[in-house]
RNA sequence: GGGAACAUGGCCAAGUGGUAAGGCAGAGGAUUGCAAAUCCUUUACCCCCGGUUCGAAUCCGGGUGUUCCCUCCA
């Protein structure tokens, strides 16, 4: 069995071979520090890093890299209307960024390089252009000419003449910068204008354009060609239509062998985006929505496809993470009453039938909603299981196959960084003490016995509101804690 | 106008030639004083029209619809 990932540049499922065998050198796109992260960003770091997670899982030694943009003119503006630097801004929404996608269970990267520690990186790379007649200078400006590169266009699948048949005259009004000889051209280095942030260059006092920090960077940290380079689907054209003439036009060499994209989170059939103004941070969704809920949310559907933000999706996680979360607390919660010495799981092999199923499906282009649907399999089976022990109803199965189930769920929900929510709903944090239930099920028992049966579903109603749920068993009633 | 994709049950979503995974929601039954708790059972001819094939949701052609990109964007 191989992997197979989907590759925008040929448009079709190709097997994964790295360039070297046994490792994986991934560079994934990442956010320009202007603003808190939104679910569309949730969705990219979520996909990439499961990614990465499969892929190291699998074997491979993977380099994952991804950037900080903290040089463009948004955190300029924004620094602008705030009264304070560009690298404060940068460092306000870096932090943030941690603090949202961590939360998420997005490991962190190997390595985040920001821009701004890489402006002699990008200024050799752009005089290479230069030296290579792939770029010139004008008026402080640096410009690529596009029609120079042979190769542009390929990773978008547009020709020039289609983009320029198709520019709609948006490209040849074009009196807007005259330093450019062709509309296409796009920009290596800015000059500054008065008053702006800067640094200094063959070509001036300026700062880099929007493109070029990514192959300087991808360059510096990973070498000339990688193996896959990962974003969000918004992107594929311009920016990495120009990473690839950039890098590839410095040096000769494919500059990645594998193009992912994933899809767009849509609201109300639109784009999620911050030009829209129809986005929803990671940090106000957190605080009704449970950080496992939004990656299974994210995780049920296919990474390339569109994926609908709604309130009913989010519900539906919601339940649907309950039922996970049951299977992956199966063990801590029954296995010392089913006598398992849980400090020796790591001795319980995953089931090997299992493994196999999963890691077919998440080899056809991480297909992770394949393997969730094998893996929630396993979670409905210990949740009855476990509602079996609570209801003091017998097992179905035995209890060995619960075992090496629940190993087999941990193991492969962690790949896809699915972690059980922690059950410290413990006595006593500020609801009834375990006593207090139980004088409360006998004063019901007693109503019960009464026919007061007013009384008794005011009591179960009582517990319920403190999330405590009453369980009627022919010998008696039991509790539990939500 | 140009480029790229997508279209599967009430909702979400797998499946790329051999009689439709999974999640959510719903229905029926069991249990119960009742029950939102639990258990069992259960719900699709895959946008339309042609074509290829013994056989297509799956391949080809033509429609229709939706989205993304061409401007900052994950």
């Amino acid at each position: 069995m191989s992997l197979v990932i989907y590759n925008t540049q040929t448009r079709q499922k190709e097997t994964f071979t790295p360039i070297e065998p046994g490792t994986v050198k991934m560079y994934c796109c990442g956010v320009t520090v202007y603003d808190h992260c939104h679910l569309g960003h949730a969705r990219s770091y979520i996909t990439w890093d499961t990614a990465r997670r499969y892929l190291i899982w699998r074997g491979y030694d993977v380099q994952y890299v991804q950037n900080f943009t903290d040089i463009d003119d948004k955190i300029l503006n924004r620094a602008i209307a705030e009264d304070c630097t560009m690298a404060e801004v940068s460092e306000t929404y870096i932090a943030s960024y941690f603090e949202d996608l961590r939360r998420l269970n997005v490991k962190d990267a190997d390595d985040y390089p920001r821009v701004t520690d890489h402006i002699p990186q990008i200024c050799d790379l752009i005089q290479t252009l230069i030296d290579r007649d792939l770029a010139y200078a004008s008026g402080g400006d640096v410009y690529y000419a596009v029609q120079k590169f042979p190769g542009y266009g390929k990773l978008s699948g547009r020709s020039e003449d289609q983009m320029q048949s198709g520019a709609s005259g948006r490209v040849d009004a074009g009196s807007g910068e005259p330093k450019k000889r062709h509309p296409f051209d796009f920009a290596l280095w800015k000059a500054a204008k008065p008053g702006e942030p800067f640094w200094e260059s063959p070509w001036g006092q300026g700062r880099p354009g929007w493109h070029i920090e990514c192959s300087a960077m991808i360059r510096s940290r990973l070498g000339d060609s990688i193996d896959i380079h990962g974003g969000g689907g918004d992107l594929v054209f311009p920016h990495h239509e120009n990473e690839i003439a950039q890098s590839e036009g410095a040096t000769g060499k494919p500059l990645a062998t594998y193009w992912a994209h994933n899809g767009m989170v849509r609201v109300n059939g639109e784009k999620m985006s911050k030009s829209l103004g129809n986005f929803t941070t990671i940090r106000d969704l957190l605080e009704t929505v449970e950080p496992m809920v939004i990656r299974l949310f994210i995780l049920q559907a296919q990474y390339r496809k569109p994926l609908d933000f709604t309130d009913e999706a989010i519900a539906s996680a919601t339940s649907g993470w309950q039922t996970f979360n049951d299977g992956l607390t199966f063990g801590d919660r029954f296995g010392a009453t089913l006598g398992w010495a849980l400090d020796a799981s790591a001795t319980v092999e995953p089931l090997p039938e299992v493994v196999d199923k999963f890691q077919t499906a998440m080899d056809d282009d991480f297909n992770s909603s394949a393997a969730l649907a094998i893996l929630f399999e396993l979670a409905k089976d210990l949740r009855r299981a476990g509602n079996l022990l609570v209801h003091g109803e017998a097992l179905t199965t035995p209890v060995d196959e619960l075992r090496h189930q629940w190993t087999t769920l941990v193991e492969l929900a962690g790949v896809l960084g699915l972690v059980a929510t922690s059950t410290t709903a413990t006595a006593g944090d500020e609801g009834l003490t375990d006593a207090a239930i139980e004088a409360l099920i006998a004063q019901r028992q007693q109503a019960r016995a009464d026919r007061n049966f007013a009384e008794s579903d005011r009591i179960r109603d009582e517990l319920k509101a403190q999330g405590i749920t009453l369980i009627d068993k022919p010998d008696g009633t039991v509790f539990v804690r939500d």
